[in-house]
DNA sequence: TAACTAACCTATTCACACA
DNA sequence: TGTGTGAATAGGTTAGTTA
């Protein structure tokens, strides 16, 4: 159950010289210290250490369970700041990478229009010579073939779509398996050591 | 298995130091 | 005197113990 046991001892104490109701008095440099230093070591805390870190600073148990649980809370904030900006690093990564991919996208569907309408144009003029023109792509086209070649275009494009939607996809998985393996449960984290 | 207990958590309050 | 910081409190959760 809770211990709401408060400090009388060291209000007694600063109060005395102060002649004072000192509700709340800070730590001193030394206290700080071996507590941080304790803290470093483990981040939690068994009876026996709050026994001998009360005993060794002249405080409360009570206040060093205190400090442990303050000292917990603020390292999780910065954990989780530190957490943030990695994610954010991340993010900002593959936001470039997919306003790249989609550039890239664009170029080609524009090179791809281009390219069937030229097609389509040099379709015409083979109806009526039978020559067939080879663009600088290699694709072949006929009125024969220019069908199949409009439609192996569209497959090409639409791959790259796929592939983009993959990236995107990926990056949705990989932020879900990165959830998983870093978001933290409730307590669990302050099972584990210090790093 | 329910009740109790201790330790822990998050959120909040409040005293104090300082610009 | 307003604000930031940290000690302390409030109330909830979890896990171990016991009758």
């Amino acid at each position: 159950m809770k211990q709401h046991t408060l400090l009388p001892t060291l209000m007694e104490k600063n109060m005395n010289h102060l002649g004072v109701d000192p509700k709340k008095k800070r730590l001193s440099n030394e206290q700080l210290e071996l507590l941080e230093n304790s803290f470093q070591d483990e981040i939690k805390l068994d009876p026996d250490r709050k026994m001998k870190l009360a005993k060794e600073l002249g405080l409360q148990p009570r206040q060093i369970a205190v400090w442990f649980q303050n000292r917990r809370a603020r390292w999780k904030g910065k954990q989780l700041e530190r957490l943030y900006d990695a994610l954010k690093q991340e993010y900002d990564a593959v936001s470039r990478d997919r306003q790249k991919l989609q550039q890239e996208v664009m170029a080609l569907r524009a090179m791809l229009k281009d390219h069937v309408a030229k097609n389509q144009v040099s379709t015409g003029y083979t109806d009526v010579s039978g020559e067939e023109t080879v663009e600088s792509t290699s694709i072949p086209s006929s009125d024969k073939h220019q069908p199949v070649a409009e439609a192996e275009a569209m497959t090409t494009v639409t791959s790259l779509h796929q592939m983009n939607m993959d990236a995107e996809c990926n990056y949705q998985m990989n932020m879900d398996d990165y959830n998983n393996t870093v978001m933290i449960p409730p307590y669990s984290w302050a099972t584990t050591s210090m790093p």
